[in-house]
DNA sequence: ATTGCTCATGCAATTGCTTGCAACAACAAT
DNA sequence: ATTGTTGTTGCAAGCAATTGCATGAGCAAT
């Protein structure tokens, strides 16, 4: 969800609450572990329960599509990192960007996948 | 380097360049894939010339602490999801959110690391 | 020279988000 | 009841970054 989206729940039960408000109640769900908080590079920052099924996303820098990434391969990164140097990595929700398949096989030769 | 520093550069040389000059120019780099753009949790973000020692970094969330990660690790994730999804995800400079190894051992049951 | 096109730039407004501050409620101690 | 403390909220200002628009430079075609 987007704070606006959220902002509009909330509003319908408590009219006159600010955005700030919102920014600091998300501030310290996330603190606690309870919502990940995840930049989808669409200008606006996306928030999301943490349920069990934990997920990322592929987001492709050229036609923006979106795929789901198993939380396996995050989840093997946090615990090399672990490992190797005892840091605990938040890996909740992550969007990693790149050029998706379609898009790489469409503009071989161009580094910025460029059509002209 | 931040913006701002680069602002301060560019403006040695031409005086009345406006920032969005900049922001542009950046966003052109980035997509030829000769600069990096990371967030590192600062408030502004950090711009690098992507050179061939590649790192990333682990940043504290309790107490900042900054450690450089191994280009070894997030380019083993890249191969990976090359591999399985055709997906060329980029991973320049990535900045990795969570608790170091002291902020860890020094509040080991809090989730949020608060000391009271 | 004139026209037309494309692209880079400056400017101002806007967006998404954060922060400092003052007011206020809730509660405990006296 | 009074005082003091703590934490939450609204408001407004501030900040980093983006975007729409108009201007103008550069260049090619006629």
């Amino acid at each position: 969800m987007t704070v606006a989206e959220i902002l509009d729940r909330v509003r319908q039960s408590y009219p006159y609450i600010d955005a700030s408000t919102v920014y600091r109640t998300l501030g310290v769900l996330k603190k606690l572990r309870l919502i990940s908080e995840t930049d989808m590079g669409s200008g606006e920052t996306i928030y999301e329960w943490l349920r069990q099924d934990r997920h990322h996303h592929l987001i492709c820098r050229d036609c923006g599509n979106l795929t789901k990434l198993d939380h396996a391969y995050m989840a093997s990164l946090g615990a090399e990192i672990l490992d190797d140097y005892g840091f605990e990595a938040d890996v909740d929700h992550i969007a990693v960007f790149g050029r998706c398949a379609d898009c790489a096989s469409l503009n071989m030769g161009t580094a910025d996948g460029s059509t002209n």
